[in-house]
DNA sequence: TTGCTATCCGGAGAGTGTCTCCGTATCGTC
DNA sequence: GACGATACGGAGACACTCTCCGGATAGCAA
């Protein structure tokens, strides 16, 4: 890629994540493309349509989801609030941009979404989480990976588009959780 | 309202209810318009925005809701399965259109939506077999009715966007259902 | 440095959708 | 039949998406 080709897309994919942060993932492109100072075209060449830029601007997120899946992890204390403790974790790390978890918990399970790598990324983060707890017995048997982020998806998605208090947002995570765990 | 404007009113709402359900709430308002055989001024004089539109369409689907809950409140069987059945009946009643659960959860507990009455409809539904239970002593007794219509509408939302096996979704009803009861 | 070409840029503009405005038509009443 | 009140309709302003192509430029070779 020539430089310049490569400085503009960096740019782009900069002005992008401000822009999406504050507007949600529905803004305007041609603004994007603005106030990034390139025209459309330049936008649309480099990103063809809106989920691959998402993605672009996605990739230093995904270090964070690694980073708290490893502190959800070496939790200490009983399974239930390990479990929560990544539940809210999930939630936030999937809440960062509005519109995303709507975008990400549809993509999840969707083999071909241009989103697909980040929705692994998550999946994986959520197996390891969960993995731990199936080792010590305490999860029911039948839990599938997938299942459980749709689940707190869910949830991040309804809280997402009207506001939900996070407490209320803590308490659906805890049915969630109690209906996951052996009794 | 003068006999045309009444004509004309139940001509758009007829067209919309068709036009919604083959293509999703995100249908031209215009197309809606020109299948009507009327402006779009007209369209927008009797429905200043797309929710109200929506509200209207909704009204007959009011019947269904007040119906599906007094079937599943008759429900023979255990609490479990009476609480399954309602979440099945419930993800069936707000995913009759495509958008439908994001739109009907979304509006769940935000006052001075347009289809706040809609919502109430299915909060009272829902808190009738909700009661039953209670009764009963099978509930959790910290159970709140909206959220658990925003846990299900969580699951029917993420299952609308992307197409989820409808086992897959009777599971994660499953898990919640799980979370709410006493154990 | 100069010249050449593959590569990239920018923005005009077509296509589509939302919503408003206002001249015109129709209804319902007297 | 006449006359307000009410409603109609579609042109058009505005916004967004995406494409196309003439022009600019980077990077390389000599």
């Amino acid at each position: 890629m020539r430089a310049d080709a490569q400085r503009n897309r960096d740019r782009i994919v900069e002005v992008a994540r401000e822009v999406f942060r504050e507007q949600g993932y529905d803004a305007s492109l041609d603004l994007v493309a603005k106030q990034a100072g390139v025209g459309a075209g330049t936008l649309y060449r480099h990103f063809p349509t809106r989920d691959t830029l998402v993605d672009a601007i996605m990739q230093s997120w995904v270090d964070r989801v690694q980073e708290a899946a490893e502190k959800s992890r070496a939790h200490e204390g009983e399974d239930r609030e390990r479990l929560l403790d990544w539940f809210e974790r999930y939630v936030a790390l999937i809440s960062l941009h509005k519109g995303g978890p709507a975008k990400i918990t549809s993509a999840m399970g969707v083999e071909g979404s241009p989103i697909a790598t980040k929705c692994q990324v998550l999946k994986n983060a959520s197996a390891e989480v969960l993995g731990v707890l199936e080792e010590r017995g305490a999860l029911r048997p039948d839990v599938d990976t997938v299942q459980v982020c749709r689940l707190v998806g869910g949830v991040a998605t309804i809280a997402d588009q009207s506001d939900v208090d996070p407490a209320a947002v803590h308490s659906m995570l805890e049915v969630i959780a109690d209906g996951l765990l052996v009794r």
